[in-house]
DNA sequence: AATATCTATGCAAACGTTTTCATTTTCGAG
DNA sequence: CTCGAAAATGAAAACGTTTGCATAGATATT
């Protein structure tokens, strides 16, 4: 029995064709474009494929046709529960188109991207999705130069430098503000995360100052803290925060931040909504069930993903389309029990 | 101006030699082995890249040696917090040694799992890391015909049939229930995700029984509650439990079961550790800032993902060590507010 | 000064596919 | 049957690197 294999000790295509009675290139195109080759035959190589345990080498081919079937995707942070459901759903839809994903994740350190994005292009990625707006030029002029798709995921914006499908995160921060506003609630506290490197976040401060300012009211400056994307710091803020003035609502830049608000108050015995009402922003998993649950707008993060997902493979796929293009999401309002009208004494 | 590019729009090595006025073997070896070219060629080479945005392409050059710079993670979930501190751990440091990560997710579907090692090995991957041990054994047939490097990561077993970085999950399991017991706690409930394709789930389950049976007690099989991985759902559960007879504990199959649980406390008015006391597994992000804060042994996620990463690395560079070793990373035991010992009257 | 060693570089052959172009086979119509 | 078109296949040239071997200087050794 004399064995065929090629150095890497793994049957090649050349082997998978030899054992069929076919040439390499009928093997190649029975995977590639099985309807150029008949039943028969591809039936024959299927055999001998499955019988040598061959698993085609995607690399090689990609040298020669353009597609190295992976994508890129570049988060600021893995870790938190902002972006897994969309990385998990991005992976998965990619997955669907017999894709795969590279992921990778800078921190908000626009520095740092630079290396991610060059490193992806190194490894010949059909595409790529980013976070939001914020990036340095640098690498979306390399992606821009070698015509590497590229899509800013998350957030949204009329006049969007790149194709983009996102929430109106202005909306957002807008839609909870207005919420307590209407409640009564004249004196809120905004809690948010830096906002350099972070359109999402300094979006959603300004839709919530925007609604802060249509009722009247003259913020003053001490009322805006920053928060980290950390639920044990955003807590110890909120536990300070109520040692000095309560406020009588606070306005989270996210729903981790609230819920470390939720959890400060608890540990200083403060009746939510009673006391003190809170709004987050992204319905993330937890929300809902906290106790109480939590009054936030929903992003569709799966819904961003799939998206994303879908237009990157059909972008890398069809030569065209160079003037940039922008899809909105909607988002939701949810109404919980963190929330409710201020009571006398407070504010 | 003679535009020198290849076939993509982008410079390739041919054009980087020509403006550096040396070979393209010089310039792969100004890459790849940087000593064996005199400094001032290499100078030269470096600037003429610079020049001509030179990005080089792995995937090519992967061709000609064996490694496509790429690792895979395949784990159950990318969504839930569980993983998420791995994945992030094990990405940044496999960017630090200059690689790129592939993760996919298989939502426990070991057959899946199939579909996904394929679709790795298609993409040349350098090594993987598989969560746990309880696999299909056809991956593993095709990862070690191709000589892959594997690691069996988060789960540790002293006779694991592939290398293995990981906590002990049954000694969790033990280590929360034996809390409880000490405690005084006599009849605790056992909420578990489903233990099918999940060894850690198994073997943690496996470590309370034998605290609770080191105790001489002979748990009742109704006592024993599956709950998936789902924070919404494990609260229904738990809110049905205080209908009927409430347990004076809980032993959480994880930190997400026990947040649920707390949740559900909350929304049923009872107090924790008052009325009944709550253990989780795993010191999940949160885990320290819920209120009551939760007792629970933690996992070293991020140590297992730096671990996991370096020794990959290590693994795809020397060609040696076919036999199996193991390491055992250190949990520790958290009491936080959760537990208390029980009170008259409950249980 | 001649020879032996290095060091730095170039040449050209891989690497495992895909794809163009040409050729053969098949099939339907006359 | 024969012919022409369509369908199926094969031969060989890419794809952009890396690397073994060879060569040419440079340096060290006698």
């Amino acid at each position: 029995m004399k064995r065929l294999r090629s150095r890497r000790g793994a049957p090649g295509i050349i082997e998978v064709a030899q054992r069929a009675g076919v040439s390499p290139a009928t093997v190649s195109r029975a995977y590639n474009t099985p309807d150029l080759v008949k039943p028969d035959t591809r039936k024959r190589i299927e055999k001998a494929a499955a019988d040598l345990g061959y698993i085609r080498d995607l690399l090689a081919g990609s040298l020669q046709n353009r597609f190295s079937g992976t994508f890129g995707l570049v988060v600021p942070t893995i870790d938190n529960a902002i972006f897994a459901e969309l990385i998990e759903s991005f992976a998965a839809r990619l997955r669907h188109h017999d894709r795969t994903m590279l992921v990778a994740a800078h921190g908000y350190d626009l520095q740092l991207e630079v290396a991610i994005v060059r490193s992806l292009l190194e490894r010949r990625i059909d595409g790529v999705a980013l976070i939001g707006f914020d990036h340095n030029q640098i690498p979306l002029a390399m992606l821009r130069d070698r015509a590497v798709p590229t899509l800013s995921i998350w957030n949204y914006r009329d006049a969007s430098p790149l194709p983009c499908v996102g929430a109106d995160n202005f909306e957002a921060g807008r839609l909870v503000a207005e919420h307590l506003l209407a409640m009564g609630h004249r004196d809120p506290v905004l809690l948010f995360p830096p906002t350099e490197a972070n359109d999402r976040a300094r979006d959603r401060l300004a839709g919530a100052m925007a609604a802060i300012k249509a009722y009247g009211i003259d913020l003053p400056p001490e009322r805006l803290r920053v928060a980290p994307y950390d639920l044990g710091r955003a807590k110890a803020i909120m536990l300070d925060l109520c040692e000095a003035d309560l406020p009588s609502a606070v306005i989270c830049g996210n729903d981790i931040i609230a819920q470390g608000v939720i959890y400060a108050c608890q540990a200083a015995q403060l009746a939510i909504p009673g006391d003190l009402s809170v709004v987050g922003i992204g319905d993330f998993r937890g929300s809902a069930h906290i106790e109480p649950g939590l009054t936030t707008v929903r992003l569709p993060a799966q819904r961003i993903g799939l998206t994303a997902a879908d237009i990157l493979v059909e972008m890398s796929q069809s030569r065209a389309d160079p003037e940039p293009w922008q899809k909105l999401v909607d988002i939701t309002f949810v109404e919980r029990g963190s929330t409710g009208p201020p009571t006398m004494g407070s504010g």
